[in-house]
Parts: C-alpha cells; structure tokens; sequence
DNA sequence: ATTCCACCGGAATAGCGGGATA
DNA sequence: TATCCCGCTATTCCGGTGGAAT
C-alpha cells in the first residue's frame, strides 16, 4: 500500500509545487542577485502554520542551488536554536566550519569564522524566526555582507514587535512573501499529488482526499499527517485501500499527535503544571504554584515557574486569559479554530 | 476615586556542567 | 589533575499594572 513513505514525511520537500507558484517565483526573484554575485536584499515568508512557507522556501533554495551550486544554505529552526550562540553556531555546522567550536570558545569566535568564510555567499533560513530570544543574532548576520537571510514567521507585525531598532529598521526593506491558507480544493489537489507519489494507485479516493482536506481546515501539515496516519492504519490492519472508518479512526490522531510530542517535550516540572490545569479545566496562578508546590518534592521557584508558563502558551499547549491579576490559565481546546 | 496587592516579566546574578588548557 | 571559560538554567530582585477592595 505504501509505496515511498518520505512523501509523507513532514520535512518532504516535493519535486514541483502545487498552488504556489507565485510565491515561489517572488521569492527566487528576490534571491535572483545572488547568481549575478550580488547580495539579495532580506527576504520574508508570512503565514500561518502549515500554508507551506518552509516547504516552499526549501523548494525554492534548492532550485537555486541547481543554478549555482556555489551558493550554501543553512537552515536554522528557531524553536531549537533560539540563542545567538546556538544560531551562528547552526550556520557554521552548515558549512562545515565547526571544527574546535565548543562552549567554551570565545564569543566573537564564531562570528569571526562566519565572517572569515566569505568565500561563496551563503543563505540563511531562519524558520519560526519570531521564536529567537536574542535577535542580536539578526544584527550579527545582517552585518555579513555575504550571507543573505530568508526569514520565516507567522505574523509581521510580531515579528517587528520583538526586534530592536537597530535590527528592525534594516529589515523594513526587505520582500515579503505573503502565504494565505489553504483552501479545501487546493489542499485536496496537495494531498493528491503526495498520494500518487507515495501510495499504490487508488487506495484512497477523491472523495476521501477531500474529507481530509476539510477535517485538515487548510493546514497542509495536519492533512499529510491524517493521510500517512490512514495509510499506516489500513496497512497494518491488511487492508487493500483506505476504508472511510479508517480514515474517520486517523483524523483525531493526525490532530493529537503533535500535541503528545510536544507534550513528550517537557521536562517533569512543566508536566505537573500541565497535569494541575489539565485537571482544573481553568486555573488562578496562585492554587495553580500551590498545587504544584504540594505535588512536587523540590518545587522550582514561582518565578521559575511563570518561564515555563510562557514557554507553555508559545507551545500552544495551555493559554493564560487576562493580564496580571485577573489572570488564569487552561487547556487549550482541542479543536482549535485558527485565526480567530 | 483611591488604595491595595497578586501577578507578570525584565534584568542582573549565581551555580552547574562540560570541554579546553596548562 | 586543577583551573579557566562560557553557555544555559534557575534564582533573586524589583518595577509596573490592572482588577479587586475600600
């Protein structure tokens, strides 16, 4: 039934794109400089998740790197790498400059290697950009005049918000490439073409690619999950297609999945704050520290507590309704609808 | 209207861990 | 081995704020 399951996957970058082709031109136009030996100016993809921002972004870079193999590229996620250090760090391992670079190595080190590798241009990707902590790390690589930057995000007007003067007036300039969402025919004609690349001929039907389109509400990446998340399920039960009780059974798993990932990504303390607000429903801060102070042996500072808290409401995991005092936090629905 | 105070979040600091260096 | 260096996390300190109490 499955043929090539890498289509599936969530960093799959397709061979041709479907439904994008003018933000994929707009950007390759904005990159154009770089197969004259120019700089670029800094380019931007706006949308919301799963519209196929990093995808196309991939897609785009290697097209270019087929025009001109000079050109390197790194891309930095910003969830992971979200300090200075971690970031310049994560361009050099592209380029294979890591040699001797560890912790204790001076700060101005690694910038002074990138500084040195000027050999060919490089293109830096900063996915989930809006996530960097220290945005002096954007400062760092806007001084290199051979390293152009493609920043991806969510919404302009957060990015903006958290970058100092300095950094956010030099990047006024640069394109935006806007990403709209998805809608359920697109999606569906998206889902198709994975289809066809990675599952037998007619193991799922129009009719049901546009049932996933739909559950999916425009989001690329929850659609691709319910598809394999069908296709492993009626694999493993022998099954010749893609029954419609099956791909009914994988339509809140795809919608689960990330969130038990992510879940999986906090340390034991976070989780005990998860447990009390899942348990509460809706919770004040103050018996949510008390509670927590009563389940654990060694309680992390309140303060300590608050970090996690935000790190938790950027994880989308839970969300804090009200500032200040009148504020208390809960699960966040299951069903979210997104862009309210 | 005014005061109170629970809570948020920024900034500075301490302590930890791990790799380098001598 | 002992020591230095540095990134990272947690902690300490504290100013600001807006809903609640008076």
């Amino acid at each position: 039934m499955i043929v090539d399951d890498r289509v599936l996957r969530e960093d799959f970058v397709p061979s041709e794109v479907v439904h994008r082709h003018d933000e994929v031109n707009l950007l390759s136009e904005t990159l154009e400089p770089l197969l004259y030996g120019e700089r670029p100016e800094p380019a931007f993809c706006f949308g919301p998740t799963g519209v196929g921002k990093t995808c196309i972004a991939r897609y785009t870079l290697e097209q270019l790197r087929a025009q001109d193999p000079e050109v390197r590229v790194a891309y930095v996620n910003c969830w992971q790498e979200y300090t200075r250090f971690r970031v310049l760090y994560a361009v050099l391992e592209a380029i294979d400059r890591t040699m001797d670079v560890h912790r204790s190595t001076p700060k101005d080190e690694l910038f002074g290697r990138l500084e040195a590798a000027d050999d060919r241009p490089i293109v830096v990707v900063l996915d989930e950009v809006d996530q960097l902590e220290e945005t002096a790390a954007l400062y760092d690589l806007y001084r290199l005049g051979h390293v152009s930057l493609v920043l991806i995000a969510n919404r302009e007007d957060e990015l903006f918000a958290g970058l100092d003067d300095r950094v956010r007036s030099r990047l006024r300039a640069g394109t935006r490439v806007r990403f709209e969402r998805y809608g359920t025919d697109e999606l569906a004609a998206i889902l198709e073409t994975r289809a066809s690349n990675a599952l037998e001929p007619d193991v799922v039907t129009d009719a049901q690619l546009r049932r996933i389109a739909d559950a999916a509400s425009g989001d690329a990446r929850v659609g691709i999950g319910i598809l394999r998340s069908a296709a492993r399920r009626a694999q493993r039960e022998g099954l010749g297609t893609i029954t419609d009780s099956v791909l009914e059974a994988a339509i809140p798993d795809a919608q689960t999945a990330i969130r038990r990932k992510t879940l999986e990504g906090l340390i034991e303390h976070q989780r005990v704050l998860y447990d009390v607000i899942a348990e509460a429903g809706e919770i004040e801060p103050g018996d949510l520290y008390a509670a927590y102070e009563r389940r654990v042996e060694e309680p992390k500072t309140r303060r300590t507590l608050r970090n996690y808290l935000t790190k938790m409401v950027h994880y989308d995991l839970i969300e804090a309704v009200g500032k200040r005092r009148g504020r208390s936090y809960r699960i966040v629905d299951e069903d979210v609808d997104r862009d309210g």
